[in-house]
RNA sequence: GCGGGUGUAGCUCAGUUGGUUAGAGCGCGGGUUUGUGGUACCUGAGGUCGCCGGUUCGAAGCCGGUCACUCGCCCCA
């Protein structure tokens, strides 16, 4: 039995489960196809520096969670841990820049070689909407919109809150990350041994610490907010006014930094209790850096992912296969029969099960079991007859009529 | 990667201070009903007690290790 198993963090996704994911992605398709952006697709392993190069080299990401591999050729190769370098990548190879601004959607498996939580997979999908090419904060300000459509038409809007962000232009951050710095190296001693760590490789994220002394600490830090220039707090005005405007709720938190290298200006995230520590369900920001990283022209973008499986633990499920009609002969003999009629059955476009097997009786149980609204019943007496016994489950009443008329009934029923 | 908790049948769980053949409910199979269900009753199958090792006359229960899940940290979707 034990090697029968799938690897840590690694799950199988059985139908009922998998109905939500489908629904959580389907949504999210609806919607941003509305907005106009138009779904992608990327290969789940590329080059590891598509990955590497813009994610960080310190990136967490990058030195602990990565699926890195050698292929037979000796290239070095990455599984994706997220979305959005590969669909840049791709929007750059296929030489798209010509025709901006583009607007992406995309869902898939990613994979971060992470320890397994709640809501925390070695293997997770994301669904996710990319705007490239424009600049304009406004792009922001509709990207954060179309998720919160998202999450409204999921029905989760009510159990989440959107913090968000600015960390402003390159300058600004520049800036900022001096007198952080001198700030924190007078607290150097009281700080976690992450923070120090982080003191030195990437002091902005020492920001978003969870430990208690790291937090008090941060109370009285330098905010980010006085320290971006006029461009940078302009924009981010815009986009706040925007949101406003659409009264989309939100607040500023300013410790949150995301931890990507791509990022720059707007960062948010939209968090619920419900999860546990994982809260996280659907977050991205701008890159206008991005595009450069991977060794290409100056495009900014803008960009969210959604964790699938996260959004799909708080969806409610109404899963069934059931069938609108159930097929069954007196004895084996008519199972030939039946798969004819079934054929007719669903081009009418109706959803049909046979049971091929044991009693009546069993197979009436069994009707019932999965909720069944008719059953089409065959043996002697029909076949001489050239008739079928159609029986409303529902009412117990039979009657043997033509398959056309049956046919007739069930879709007449099935449609109401 | 670090710390805590858990691990008995397909599922939810009992299992008394270590002591014969490890239990229940639900579910599953068969039957009461050889052309008729949702109820009821009868009956059957299914467990190397996560895995490996140790202590013991004897371990599901104690000890060590390991694996998986889970909670928190880290990080993030």
């Amino acid at each position: 039995m034990d090697k029968l198993r799938t690897v840590r963090g690694v799950h199988d996704t059985l139908p009922e489960v998998l109905d939500k994911h489908n629904k959580v992605i389907d949504k999210g398709l609806k919607i941003s196809n509305q907005y106009c952006y138009s779904q992608i697709e990327t290969p789940i392993f590329e080059f590891s520096e598509i990955f590497i190069k813009p994610l960080g080299k310190s990136s967490d990401i990058v030195t602990k969670e990565n699926y890195i591999f050698k292929d037979r050729s000796d290239d070095e190769l990455m599984l994706r841990p997220e979305g959005t370098s590969g669909v840049v990548r791709a929007f750059l190879n296929a030489g798209l820049i010509q025709e901006v601004p583009q607007r992406f959607s995309y869902f898939g498996p990613m994979f971060r070689y992470e320890r397994p939580q709640k809501g925390r997979l070695r293997q997770f999908k994301q669904f996710g909407i990319e705007c490239l090419g424009l600049s304009n904060p406004m792009a922001d300000v509709e990207v954060i919109s179309v998720g919160y459509d998202y999450l409204q038409e999921l029905g989760l809007i009510n159990s989440l809150t959107l913090k968000i962000n600015t960390l402003g232009d390159e300058e600004s951050r520049l800036n900022y990350r001096k007198v952080l710095i001198e700030y924190l190296n007078d607290y150097k001693s009281n700080l976690s041994e992450d923070s120090v760590k982080r003191l030195s490789q990437n002091p902005l994220r020492i920001l978003d610490s969870k430990n208690q002394n790291d937090q008090k600490i941060l109370i009285k830090a330098p905010n980010i907010l006085d320290y971006l220039n006029q461009e940078s707090k302009d924009r981010f005005e815009k986009v706040t006014e925007g949101l406003e405007a659409l009264g989309i709720d939100y607040y500023i938190d300013k410790n949150l930094v995301r931890g990507l290298d791509y990022y720059c200006h707007t960062a948010f995230e939209f968090i619920t209790e419900k999860l546990g520590a994982q809260g996280t369900v659907l977050a991205g920001g701008r890159y206008d850096g991005l595009s450069k990283m991977l060794g290409g022209p100056d495009i900014p973008g803008v960009g969210w992912a959604a964790g699938v499986e996260r959004l799909s633990l708080m969806v409610e499920s109404d899963f069934s296969n059931k069938p609108d009609v159930v097929l069954l002969g007196v004895s084996e003999e008519y199972n030939t029969s039946l798969l004819y009629i079934m054929k007719s059955l669903v081009k009418s476009g109706l959803k049909v099960e046979i049971f091929y097997t044991g009693s009546m009786s069993k197979k009436f149980k069994r009707a019932n079991k999965i909720n069944a609204s008719f059953a089409i019943i065959l043996g002697e007496e029909e076949i001489k007859n050239k008739v079928i016994k159609l029986k409303n489950l529902f009412s117990g009443s039979e009657e043997l009529i033509r398959l056309e008329t049956a046919i007739e009934t069930i879709k007449n029923f099935s449609n109401n």
